[in-house]
RNA sequence: GGAGGGAUACCCAAGCGGCCAAAGGGGGCAGACUGUAAAUCUGUUGUCGACGACUUCGAAGGUUCAAAUCCUUCUCCCUCCA
């Protein structure tokens, strides 16, 4: 073996390691990447989209940033748009049926997809497709022989399955079938990695199996965590109301990655940021002893955060915002304006009105807990006679500046 | 097909004729504090121009001076047996 390419192998390796939970098996990723350099051709990575959940956060971005190194390093990757598995549904009833999706629909989820998407991966290193385009045109014949290569004990391997299997769950025939259409996928592909979250593991080692079936170098499969929402707690998702998403405002960002629990740091960065390891376990250490503060810690991380999915100016401004709000605690420069020719107002009401409190009760609540300011003032009073630039604020966060038109 | 158990606010969960706009916990919001929208502590958490009124305890009826609570029907969930 050739020396150089060894220490080619090793500097892509550690890249492709950092965070990863899995990387089944390690030798063979080693080989590949070995030719790869060798033969001058890159790998084809591999990731399956499911097109039913159009808005991304930052969990999936943890994947998508893996992929992104892989592009970095010269590897090519293969999004999958699941439209075939989506137009089919589910319609095994149990929990939380599967939606059966349109055409047009799909297309809508997948364009909006994209456009997220590519906020963290390099477009011009992207190939996208989607598999209808084999699967939509295989015949029950070739069904039946893509099934054969699979036995139920080997299904049954799944957890969910066999969890399922024990309880006397139902399990429909064709919900073995997915693990196999994801699996067919790759055979078309020819992938060499298949990414996934841990969740995943089954389902990429089904491809790894098929491929081999089908007379394939088998893939690789590489599982990344399943990242813990701003609560620390649980995952992210959107039902659970604990995400940041890569389509919020700069600010909405800012703030949230602040309100993350302190020991989440050092792993959002791991996971979601491209700063480098060797940095990261810097802070670490800094901050265990007490040289670094984990606020500041934050600070770097949210603008990191922002500056993909965004840019560093962008990232600059929302620190300064943010530091003039809370650390300040001084009036933002950037307010939401509205024009009135009212002279006196009902706060309640008033605040009601402009999407500064729930209802009017909430507003009176709000006055009673001395949560309402009026140019930097407390306001208890209900009543309020309006002035020219009047700043009202409620709470930490809320804002609002009053032009008074006669 | 048979037997039983359940459905209460954003979520979990008490209450089983008046003292219930409904305990407790979680979550949310706010205040204090600080290192920040972390942690901790405190308050608050149906609506209404409001010491009162109105709507709410799976749905619809009924009994009662009075119903989340009792009765009837219906819908949905769960457990056990066949």
């Amino acid at each position: 073996m050739d020396n150089s390419i060894d220490q080619q192998v090793s500097a892509q390796l550690e890249t492709i390691k950092r965070g990863v939970v899995d990387i089944i098996p390690e030798d063979e990723l080693k080989n590949k990447l070995y030719n790869s350099i060798k033969n001058h051709k890159p790998l084809r990575i591999k990731l399956g989209l499911d097109p039913t959940a159009p808005d991304i956060h930052l969990g999936h971005t943890v994947v998508l940033n893996k992929l992104r190194q892989f592009q970095d390093l010269g590897h090519e990757v293969h999004l999958i748009i699941g439209d075939f598995t989506a137009r089919i549904g589910d319609p095994s009833g149990k929990s939380e049926t599967r939606k059966q999706l349109s055409a047009e629909q799909i297309a809508v989820n997948a364009a909006t997809y994209q456009e997220q998407i590519f906020k963290v991966l390099d477009k011009n290193k992207t190939i996208i497709h989607y598999n209808s385009e084999w699967l939509q045109n295989m015949n029950l014949v070739d069904v039946l022989s893509l099934a054969g290569k699979y036995t139920v004990a080997r299904m049954l391997e799944r957890d969910d399955f066999s969890k399922r299997y024990k309880e006397g769950m139902p399990i429909g025939v064709h919900e073995f079938m997915y693990p196999l259409m994801q699996g067919y996928d790759s055979v078309e592909l020819q992938a060499d990695v298949e990414m996934g979250g841990t969740d995943q593991t089954f389902n990429l080692l089904v491809g790894r199996n098929l491929q081999r079936e089908y007379g394939q170098e088998p893939q690789i499969a590489l599982t990344m965590p399943i990242l813990e929402g701003t609560d620390g707690v649980q995952k992210m998702s959107k039902s659970l109301g604990n995400y940041i998403g890569v389509n919020e405002e700069p600010n909405e960002i800012f703030g949230k990655t602040m309100s993350i629990t302190d020991d989440l740091i050092c792993r959002y960065f791991e996971l979601v940021t491209r700063v480098p390891m060797s940095e990261i376990n810097e802070m670490k250490t800094r901050m265990e002893k007490g040289e670094l503060n984990p606020r500041d810690a934050k600070i770097k991380l949210a603008k990191a955060i922002i500056a993909i999915f965004y840019n560093e100016e962008e990232a600059d401004k929302a620190e300064e915002r943010f530091k003039l709000i809370f650390s300040k605690h001084d009036i933002p420069d950037d307010i939401p304006a509205i024009q009135t020719t009212e002279k006196e107002v009902w706060l309640p009401k008033f605040l009601l009105e402009h999407g500064m409190v729930q209802s009017a009760s909430d507003g009176r609540r709000m006055l009673q807990q001395e949560a309402v300011k009026v140019n930097g003032n407390k306001q208890t009073e209900e009543n309020l006679i309006l002035e020219n630039d009047m700043v009202i604020q409620v709470g930490k966060r809320k804002f609002l500046k009053i032009i008074l038109n006669d």
